[in-house]
DNA sequence: TATGAATGAGCATTCATTCAT
DNA sequence: CATGAATGAATGCTCATTCAT
């Protein structure tokens, strides 16, 4: 059951292949319905020795969600080239994002799903990385704006409001693409760029959408 | 201790305060951790009440999910007017959205988080509701490039995905929004509105960014 | 299987049925070794309901000592007739008391042994029915002193020591009557009233045993 | 992280150790609060050295107990002189047996509480240690009543008692001492003479406390 | 219509104990 | 002599659900 019954190995690995069940059974099941004695077996272990290595199901789920996190940021950043221009570090980031969550859904469920819907703690585990990846879009967005030559054309505010808006929109289509047979993180990227790309250029050309003024339409 | 304590109330009645109570402790506290107690005790019920009008906690469930996406597409397509364009009908039902979520933090919890995380048979019972979204602004977009006399220019799985992109940008926003001090339902939209329809404007003016030519993708 | 398995009784009665068991329990295997799973069985209902009525198996243990404490000390006043001369008083309520822990063994562990044996909280529980009646007792010495037309002959601090010192030997020969067979209450009560009154009477008649002369005895 | 950590050093020694640490755990905590993980690490051991050893958690309990109380009745008997006049050697039995118990709270917290409160096997190794005790007791009572010339006034049975009484009293004060600041062994052990002593002697001096005649018991 | 009484089943956690080295 | 690795068996507690009234 899991992997082959293999007794007496070190504690490192030991402690690998319970994250490796854990964040199965997490990501499948969610966070409240996993069971301990279910990630025990499917560890090919004794619950006992998961209570030895990880304290509690709280400290496991947060190994998971600090072991997912870590894992997605790294395949996001070792998929960039620093050197490159802005547009091409969003393509490659974007590429990398997709690859990975498509590769490993449950730990992708873990992050995206189970660790924001069961409690503060959890929540803050994951707002950590997802700062830190809205961080670097926010940069991308500066420096693209730097390399057309429009510094100080977009406000703070306005350029957090469009990460935010970017990594929202790459989270829901990872969704998408993991739901709907035949997407590829190639063509996810491809649509993410179309999006999200033209727009900016076109907000940085200095052509922003206005609202209409306000006439009559309160809601009466 | 929930509502005062009324005996023999009509069954409609007693069922809106069950699915009340029942919304805001599956919001806050999750779908697992939401225990029937709890729910018959803030409905001011006894526990087989609840069982009698609404079966098991998973009907319960079900029952609020549906509530809440009725309220929410209502809500919407009450913001809308079909007769005016296409990018004033996404202003509008943005804000709608926006300001239907912000106002309603638990309903929205239940759909865009709880429902999602606890298994496919609730998080479909969303899916119906997002994917009439999804085809409302699906229309849009078909309608704006109609409006710029542009008609095919854009293949239907292309199309798809914007749309799935806007929404998906959409619902992150609203959680930012909700999250953030100080932000409105009206400045989301308008930042969604810049990043999107900007994009789309230029997208079918005929300038889709372009993915680099795959030469070598071995990062040395 | 302990009494016979009467379904949908009110309450009160099933709390004093589980109540009985508990006690039954708690005085045979101790605090810790006794399980719930064991009261509930011998109290003829299912856990949950000992859960439902007595929320843990701390304030079912605290609930037992109340309920043993409020008995033994019923016991021992009901015994008792404060009109009458206080040795009089006291061989009723010494003869009341050994008889009262005769019947009722395992309250008695309860109280003696297992309260004072898991942690303060339980330990405090019982302190304060001991200190009402070494109080009683207190009171008893100083009548009795008062009495003998002596009244300030001893110090106060001197009648605490020598009430609980009493009070101390009711406790050890109830657990000796106990465990002696043929060793009644009325015995038990005629030994410590020799051992304590006669020693009361020469105390306060001015003839305390008093210690040697320090000479050479320091362990060195 | 008890003692510093030695390696190999001989069983006696170790044996002791664990000793040490299984008294203050049990002592402290009790018998069945103790881990057996938490004796280890206090004696500064591994868990299966332990077992090695004391071979189980009762056996080692056991252990604890025989040697707890070979040292309680070593410290009283090298604290009395047997050619010292009867009253001479209870008054220093008594104070050799506060000082000791106060200075050994743990172990007079296993003997007089832990052990007795966790069944008949090991209640039954300090019984050992009690009877020698009251052995001893009750030979000073006859020792005296010869001293005082009236041999065989006193009854068998009655002397038991009276030993019985003049022990339990002794456990008491001393539970009563260590609790209660500022009271000494030897002010425990003249409050205990004064209690006893003059008991003893009025009582061989013919005046023992007689009971009321029974005439009415039905307190109206 | 409405509820007080009751439970089967399951879960997180802990502990005494033992191999294999 | 000494230990890191591992587990079977409980235990306290909770929950969704039902019955009898």
């Amino acid at each position: 059951m899991g992997a082959v019954k293999n007794k007496r190995m070190p504690r490192a690995v030991r402690e690998q292949q319970m994250l490796d069940a854990a964040v199965r059974t997490f990501g499948q099941r969610g966070y409240m319905a996993a069971s301990m004695d279910e990630i025990a077996e499917l560890a090919g272990v004794s619950k006992p020795l998961v209570y030895l290595y990880l304290n509690s199901k709280e400290e496991l789920f947060t190994a998971c969600i600090r072991r997912e996190a870590r894992r997605l940021t790294e395949a996001v950043r070792s998929g960039v080239e620093p050197a490159l221009p802005a547009d091409r570090q969003l393509w490659d980031g974007l590429r990398a994002f997709f690859t990975h969550t498509a590769q490993n859904p449950d730990g992708w469920s873990v992050l995206h799903l189970q660790a924001r819907t069961h409690g503060e703690p959890f929540a803050a585990e994951v707002t950590v990385m997802r700062e830190e990846i809205v961080a670097f879009v926010t940069q991308l967005i500066v420096i693209a704006a730097r390399e057309a030559h429009r510094d100080p054309s977009l406000p703070e505010r306005e350029v957090a409001g469009l990460a935010e808006a970017l990594v929202g929109a790459a989270e829901s289509l990872a969704a998408w693409a993991n739901a709907t047979p035949g997407v590829t993180a190639k063509q996810a990227a491809t649509t993410l760029m179309n999006f999200a790309w033209s727009g900016l250029n076109s907000l940085m050309a200095g052509t922003p959408w206005t609202p209409p003024t306000e006439t009559s339409h309160t809601e009466a």
